[in-house]
DNA sequence: GCGTTACATATTTTT
DNA sequence: TATGTAACGC
């Protein structure tokens, strides 16, 4: 096959350029994937590079998943042989090689946001600070901010208050996962570059071994990646990144786009390729994203283009309120089905924030249109799939606390706050762990008589515990990953535990069935255990298991990256929605808020939705809303559907009519409409475009008429009445 | 130690 | 609205 053939101009500049830095701009549906792919592949095969000298970096595992697929396709089994994967499992591989040079025991847990957040939670109470004052999740941000951008907590200098607390959190978060021999996700990239910097040897090592390395996503990587790419690539300098600033939309996460700068000044005399071309959208698409990222400041302009015909104008409708807004998207969903210009599975809504997809479940609900809610809660996040998983770890990891907090009264077994507390402080006192205590404890209880501070339940139930735990190592050192699994459910009552009679206990069980299946997979894997748990640690939801139906997405706009669908409704475009309220304080959020727009739109292929509500209630308040500014941005003749005034006449007038029928729960949208419709069954109507017809049905729908048209030459339409120039004959 | 009730709280979340 | 935590009582 001749990789080349497939590929543009701009596309083969790419893959082909071999030697030196390279920055490659790629706008969205551009093809940037096929470009790293093909890279590799190019390098393989034609440049005679070994595979095991090019390092493929992503952010997801599904991009690295996706990427792994597509090269085996084009090379075949010597893929094998690339690395390819997420920033944190390349980091956590070489830090359970490399780790002992920071004093890491390689069988270090890694914890996850929830872990990072119990320690924090954990050292707020023990330092006395009020949580309601300093918020665990904020100063968890602050910590892994400054993690982000490679500060210590030595280095570490306050600029305010908070700081100030995070600063010293920080010094004692820092010390209690070295305690318990965790590492956080942050640490995973910090850890590596110290080691970089601290072990010119290691750093060799792997320059050595690089010779190539590949970065997709180049936008969202934050300081510490960039730092770690730098130290990896800046001898051989052939360092390739894919990057587009336009959908830099995780600043809040670390991200620093400002890294593109970067790296064209550190990576001098770097070639920039511009992929413009779009495979994906219609042009009126292309033209309605290029018209609302142009009012960002801080880009190098870009602009899009597609050999792709216009394509239909982008449809923007308001409702009366959310629960017609998901009423108005069903329609709409429905009415392209049945009309077969798609299949439900080609839509996806999307909106800024994840409460929004409930009026529009609860519209697909009342429909009986099956759907698929994306990341809603994530299954490596359930609280029974963490629990198992805890068993595990601190089978592995003994030192690992916040497993072990978790799980040492899971099921409850009589360990509560006083025990535990004193068991602690016990240890602290003997100057030890608390497993080192109980087994004292053990000693002290078979001498009979010899003072230890528990009551007798408590020791009772404390000596259980640990007889149950030292029976699960023992087997650990036997059993494979899915027996352990089988073992701890088994010694802990956990079905029982869960299976409590209600639908969600089944649900619940059902899940650690489920958890039990993937660990099933490493069976025969040598080290089944640890390889299990760095795979659940990285990877944070299980494969979609067999892409099941044939049903719209509903996603947040942040999910939606790097996919794409025929047809895509952004609900909510709203001021305070998106922009989101608590973006809107300064001109760089608000800049991301237009990216993250800029997303959205760009994922849509042929069809194009902007929906926004007259009035939405959130946190049950229900308040009038404006339209976004986004929407004022697109040029009117790439629409359909009015501009959004922000006149405030009309619309008060509108108000009243709608606002009282419209209220009221549980009622279908759309029925018993304030007034009469405009046109029923029966009329004769004329349509300039679709000829003469006859009305089939006609509804008032948010602050417009919906009416069904059986067209004489056209057929079935679905139409608006505002819109559709329908005219009554006879 | 564990279940109940009052009260504050509220984006986005690749790993 | 709905969720999670703190305080309270058994």
């Amino acid at each position: 096959m001749d990789l080349l053939a497939q590929l543009n101009a701009s596309q083969r500049e790419a893959v082909t350029w071999v030697d030196g830095p390279a920055l490659v701009l790629a706008g969205p549906g551009s093809g940037k994937t096929r470009v790293l792919t093909y890279r590799v592949a190019y390098l393989v095969r034609e440049c005679g590079v070994s595979p095991r000298r090019i390092v493929a970096v992503t952010f997801t595992n599904k991009a690295a998943r996706e990427m792994k697929e597509r090269l085996l396709r084009l090379l075949g089994p010597q893929c094998e042989a690339l690395t390819v994967g997420t920033f944190h499992a390349i980091c956590a591989r070489i830090l359970r090689r490399e780790g002992g040079l920071l004093g890491f025991a390689p069988s270090f847990t890694i914890y996850d946001r929830d872990d990072q957040l119990a320690v924090v939670k954990r050292i707020l109470k023990e330092m006395n600070f009020d949580e309601k004052l300093y918020r665990p999740g904020a100063v968890h941000a602050l910590i892994s901010k400054a993690k982000n951008e490679l500060v210590s907590p030595e280095d570490y200098r306050p600029g305010s208050y908070r700081e100030e607390i995070a600063a010293r959190v920080y010094a004692r978060y820092q010390q209690a996962l070295r305690e318990s021999n965790a590492l956080d996700f942050d640490d995973l990239l910090m850890y590596v570059v110290k080691v970089f910097q601290n072990h010119p040897d290691v750093l060799l090592r792997y320059r050595q071994q690089y010779s190539h390395v590949l970065v997709d996503e180049f936008q969202d990587t934050n300081v510490a990646q960039y730092v770690l790419l730098k130290l990896l690539a800046e001898e051989h300098r052939n360092l390739f990144v894919v990057a587009d600033e336009d959908q830099s939309i995780y600043s809040w996460r670390g991200a620093d786009f400002r890294n593109i700068q970067r790296f064209r000044e550190d990576f001098h005399g770097a070639r920039t390729i511009l992929l413009e071309r779009n495979y994906r959208s219609t042009q009126t698409i292309l033209e309605a994203a290029n018209a609302v990222i142009s009012h960002n400041i801080h880009r190098t302009p870009k602009t899009l283009f597609t050999d792709r015909g216009g394509g239909i104008p982008v449809i923007v409708h308001e409702a009366y309120d959310e629960q017609e807004e998901g009423q108005f998207v069903l329609n709409e969903i429905q009415r392209r089905v049945a009309d077969g210009e798609c299949r439900p599975g080609d839509c996806a809504v999307m909106y800024r924030t994840n409460a929004q997809s409930r009026a529009i479940e609860e519209a697909f609900l009342r429909g009986g249109q099956p759907y698929k809610l994306v990341g809603a809660t994530r299954f490596y996040e359930r609280r029974e799939i963490k629990d198992s998983i805890a068993y595990l770890r601190i089978l592995y990891n003994p030192a690992d606390a916040v497993s072990l907090n978790r799980v040492i009264n899971t099921p409850p077994r009589g360990l509560g706050d006083k025990t535990l507390g004193t068991l602690f402080s016990w240890a602290t006192e003997l100057g030890c762990s608390g497993w080192d205590a109980l087994h004292i404890l053990r000693d002290k209880a078979q001498d009979d008589g010899e003072e230890h501070p528990f009551g007798a339940r408590a020791a009772a139930a404390l000596l259980r515990f640990l007889h149950l735990w030292e029976e699960l190592v023992e087997a650990s050192e036997t059993t494979d990953a899915a027996a352990l699994l089988q073992q701890v459910l088994e010694a802990t009552g956990y079905e029982g535990y869960l299976r409590d009679g209600t639908e969600e206990g089944e649900d619940r069980w059902n899940n650690v069935m489920e958890l039990l299946a993937v660990a099933a997979q490493y069976s025969g894997v040598p080290n089944s255990l640890a390889v299990f748990l760095e795979e659940v640690a990285l990877v944070s939801d299980v494969d979609d298991l067999g892409e099941q139906p044939d049903a719209p997405v509903l996603l947040t706009l942040h999910m939606a990256k790097g996919l794409e669908f025929p047809v895509v409704f952004i609900v909510g475009m709203e001021e305070g929605i998106l922009p989101h309220s608590r973006s809107s304080t300064s001109a760089e959020e608000l800049e991301e808020e237009r990216r993250l727009c800029y997303v959205g739109i760009t994922r849509a292929k042929d069809t194009l939705y902007l929906v926004h509500t007259f009035r939405r209630s959130s946190y049950g308040r229900s308040e009038p809303s404006e339209p976004s500014r986004f929407l004022r941005d697109i040029p009117s003749r790439l629409l359909h559907g009015h501009r959004p005034q922000a006149a405030a006449k009309p619309r008060a007038a509108r108000r009243l009519s709608s606002a009282s029928t419209r209220r009221g729960p549980q009622r279908p949208a759309a029925a018993n409409p304030p007034q009469e419709p405009a046109f029923q069954a029966g009329d004769r109507v004329v349509h300039p475009k679709f000829g003469e017809g006859t009305v089939k049905e006609s509804k008032l729908l948010g602050d417009d008429e919906q009416v069904t048209v059986e067209f004489a030459e056209k057929g079935k339409k679905m139409l608006l009445a505002r819109f559709a120039k329908l005219e009554k004959v006879r």
